[in-house]
This record gives structure tokens, sequence and C-alpha cells, in this order.
DNA sequence: GTGATTATATTGTAATGCAAGGTATTGAAA
DNA sequence: TTTCAATACCTTGCATTACAATATAATCAC
């Protein structure tokens, strides 16, 4: 299980990214989220994201019926929100780049180490 | 400038891995972090999140004078920093694939709408 | 002695994942 | 009919943590 603080400042942008896909709603991005490999994201966590993403008019909604249980409030990507997105993995790729440079060396010096 | 968010839960296994590399201390570990390209880190992230990881008995230290400025704390791993340095790349790994897989799916899906 | 650099530490604030709880719809089992 | 599970949305309050601001102090150049 991945820490909920690691997941902090990573979340909003994978949930943008999952809107990004395809239109969809917040029970399902928390299944996708979960088939991605984040493990199982609370529903006390994705809803209140999305109200504040679309508060912020990176997403809107439209609510649509569904067969199978209650309406559902689909969300789809506003311009504002394809911006935010792009700038999220330009981050991301900042920290990641970081992290990745830090472990290489980590590494090297398990390595010294072990031998 | 990588976001403060972006950066929880992430910090604190990368100033155990800088640590884990060789003895050092604080102000040098905020140098490091920098050189990493992590960007600035404050002090005031570096200083209550060593004391954190020392009471937590994952680091320890020991104060040496300097020959220019203040006495230094230098942190070395104990053998339980060294076993949460390997949990959290394993941790820092999940997160990573999971984002990774995710931001493939999302890259077809631009080439499809701009094309 | 005045300022710059080096060095550690504390206090309070803002952001956010999530547990816990609530509401409501559909369909199948009892 | 009642009950349960799955689906679907939302809110409240808590715990964690990066950081700005601030304080303190030692060394060295001017």
């Amino acid at each position: 299980m991945i820490p909920t603080q690691m997941l902090k400042g990573v979340l909003d942008g994978c949930i943008l990214a999952v809107i990004g896909r395809r239109e969809t709603y917040g029970y399902e991005i928390a299944e996708m989220l979960r088939g991605y490999g984040f493990g199982r994201i609370a529903e006390g966590t994705v809803y209140p994201l999305l109200l504040r993403l679309e508060r912020g008019g990176l997403i809107e909604a439209t609510y649509r019926d569904s067969a199978a249980g209650p309406r559902r409030k689909y969300y789809r990507l506003t311009a504002q929100g394809q911006e935010a997105l792009r700038a999220f993995w330009a981050h991301y790729r900042a920290l990641s780049s970081a992290a990745e440079a830090l472990w290489q060396d980590t590494e090297g010096k398990s390595d010294e180490q072990t031998h």
C-alpha cells in the first residue's frame, strides 16, 4: 500500500489524467486508480478532490442517469484543466528525475557496502 | 519549482537516502537536495524532518565542530533507518509505476485528440 | 564592529488524504 | 415484503507535513 502522504499533490494530477482519457465519474475514477496500481483510494478522498477541481474550474460535470444505481456525475476537462494537467506532469517529471538521480547514487553506495 | 504538496511523503525518504550515502548534516542535506533537482528545500522543512526521523529512531546524530561556522550535527542511518529506506523506495516504485502507466494512456489519448 | 555566510532550532499556518458517517437507487435473495 | 449487496454521491473532522517567519550563534572578511 502506498502511504497516504506520498499521494499528496499527486492524486489531483492523476485524477485529471484519468478524466482526460474520457468522461467519467467519481466512483469509476476510484476503481480506475486502483486498476493502475495506486491502491484503494477512499471515496472520502475522491469526492472532495473532484469538488475542489470543479470549483477551481479545471473540470466540469454533467449528471446522467444510470441503469444500475443512482445517477452519475460525469466529469470532463476544461481548457484550464488540460493546461493544469500538462503543468502537473512537468512538475512530476522534475520530481521523478531528481528522485531517480538520488536513487542511483544510493544504490551505488549500497553496492559498496555490500561487496 | 516542484509544488510543496508533491514533496510530501517523498522528502523524508530522500533525506534518508542522502544520509545513507554518507554522514552529513542538515545544512548540507538541503544543498544536496537542491543539487539533485528538488529545488530549494527550506530550512524550516529540513530541521523538523531530521528531528522527526531522529525521534523515530531512523537516524542518529553526533555534534562536531566546524572550521567555518557553528558546530554541525552529523546524522547517520540506524539499522531501522536502512530498513525504512528500503521500504520507502519500494513504495515509491509502486507509485512511480502506477503514474507511469497512467501517463502512457493519457499521452495516447492526447495523440488521438491532436491528430 | 559590521555584515555575510554557515548552522541549528521553534512556532504557527496551509494543504490534503482519509476514516467515519450519512443519503439514495437498483436488483437479487430471503 | 423485507433485507442485503452493490452502486453512487457527499460532508465533517482529524492527522500529517512542507514551509514562512523568526530566533540564536559561530566564523571570517572588510
